[in-house]
DNA sequence: CCGCCGCTGAACTGAACGGTCTATGTTTAG
DNA sequence: CTAAACATAGACCGTTCAGTTCAGCGGCGG
C-alpha cells in the first residue's frame, strides 16, 4: 500500500500505533496527550513524531485501523441459506453483542464525539459499520424472499429496520450508562426484533 | 430552589447562561473556552466566575436546563384517545423531526462525548428524553390495549421497538454525516415504521 | 451625598500541551 | 576500526487556557 510505505518507516512504528489506539480510545482525542500515548508505547516523541507529522493524522490512522477492523468483524457472514428465524437471530445476536461491547460503546462513542472535527472518520465509521450490516442483510433479505421464504417490498428500508429494532433500549442504555443491560434483556430485544419483524415480512 | 438560590446573585446570571449555552452546543465542552462564553455572554470573566465556581459546573447547568429543555418539548402528549395509526403516525412524526433537527442532533452528539467525563449528563439526559418517549409511548399502548384497538404484550419492549423504529437510518446518517435525508425519506421511514409495528402488534 | 454592591476589563499565574531541537546512542558500509 | 547515517530520549519552547486579582465605575437605597 502507498500511504504505508510512506509512512512506514521503522521497527517501532506498530508500537506506537497500539500505544495511540490504547491511549485515544480510553481518552478520546482532545483528552489525550502525546505525551501519554508516548509513554504507553514506551517511545520517544521523537520517534512518535518521526511517523506521524502530527497529533491529527495519528488519530486519523488509529481510526482508520478501528474501522478496518470493525469491518472485519461485521463481515462475519450471515448463512444466506438458513431459514429467516434461524439467520435473523443469528444475526441479532451479533449486532447486540457489538453495541453491547465495551469495544464497540467506546468507537461509537469517539466516532460520535469526533466526526464533527474529522468528517473523514465519521464517514469511515458509517460505512465501515452500520452501512455492511446493512448490506449484509439487504443480500440476505433479497435472497429469502427470491426463495419465497420471506416477502419484502422495500430491501434497503428492511433492513434497516431490522438493525435498528436489536438496538432498542440497549444502546442508549449502555451510551448513557442508566443501568446495565442484564443478558436476559438482550435475549429480550433479540427475539422480540425477530417476531416483530416476521410478523410483517413474514409470507 | 435551593441550588438555584445557592447559584443566583445577579441581573446577568441568565445572560451568562445563555451565552454558554450558546458556546457550548457550538463547541462542545473541551472546545469551549471561557473567554469566548464571556465575549457571547457580554460579560466579563470575574462576573461569569462569581456566578460559577469553575466550568465544569457551569457546563452542568447549561446540560441540566437543555434537558428540562428536551423533556418540555417531549412532553407534548399523544393524542391518547386516538385510533393507533393515527396516534403512532403523529408520534414518529415527532420523534423524526427532533432526531433530524440540528438542536437534537447537538444535545445527542454533546450528551454521548461528555457522559464519560460527567456521567450525570448522560443520565439526566437519558431520562428527560429518551425515558419520557418511552413512558408516553407505553401510556398510549396501555391505553389502546386496553380499548381493545392493540394487542401488546410486552408493554415496555413494544415502546421502545417504535421509538427505535423511527430512528432507522435516520439518525446514524444524520450524525456520522454521510447523506443529508430527504423530507420523502423521513416520511418512507415513518410510514415503514407504523406499519411494521402495527403487523405486529394490531389485533 | 455617601457607601454599598454588582459589574468591568485587563493583567497575571500556573499548568498543560503540541511540536522542535540537541545531545547521545546504535547500526551499517567501507 | 571508523565514519557517516539514522534512531532515540527528553529537555525545551511558544502558546493556549482555566481561574485569580484588583483598581475602578455606575446605579441605588438611606
Amino acid at each position: 500500500m502507498a500511504t504505508a510505505t510512506v509512512l512506514k518507516k521503522g521497527r517501532k512504528f506498530d508500537q506506537v500505533l497500539e500505544g495511540a489506539r490504547t491511549v485515544f480510545m480510553r481518552d478520546g482525542f482532545e483528552g489525550a496527550s502525546v505525551d501519554d500515548i508516548t509513554r504507553e508505547a514506551g517511545v520517544s516523541k521523537a520517534t512518535l513524531y518521526s511517523y506521524f507529522p502530527d497529533k491529527r493524522l495519528l488519530f486519523l490512522e488509529v481510526a482508520r485501523a478501528e474501522c478496518a477492523r470493525q469491518a472485519d468483524a461485521a463481515i462475519q457472514t450471515i448463512d444466506m441459506t438458513a431459514a429467516p428465524r434461524e439467520a435473523l437471530t443469528a444475526a441479532a445476536r451479533r449486532i447486540t453483542s457489538f453495541i453491547t461491547s465495551d469495544f464497540g460503546q467506546r468507537v461509537y462513542r469517539i466516532c460520535v464525539a469526533e466526526c464533527d472535527r474529522f468528517p473523514d472518520v465519521g464517514r469511515a465509521f458509517y460505512q465501515s459499520g452500520p452501512l455492511v450490516v446493512r448490506q449484509r442483510l439487504a443480500d440476505y433479505l433479497t435472497a429469502a424472499t427470491a426463495r419465497g421464504q420471506l416477502a419484502v417490498d422495500d430491501i434497503p428500508l428492511a433492513a434497516d429496520q431490522f438493525a435498528e429494532l436489536c438496538k432498542a433500549n440497549l444502546q442508549a442504555r449502555t451510551l448513557f450508562g442508566a443501568t446495565p443491560c442484564a443478558p436476559a434483556e438482550v435475549e429480550r430485544t433479540i427475539v422480540g426484533a425477530v417476531d416483530m419483524f416476521l410478523a410483517r415480512y413474514a409470507v
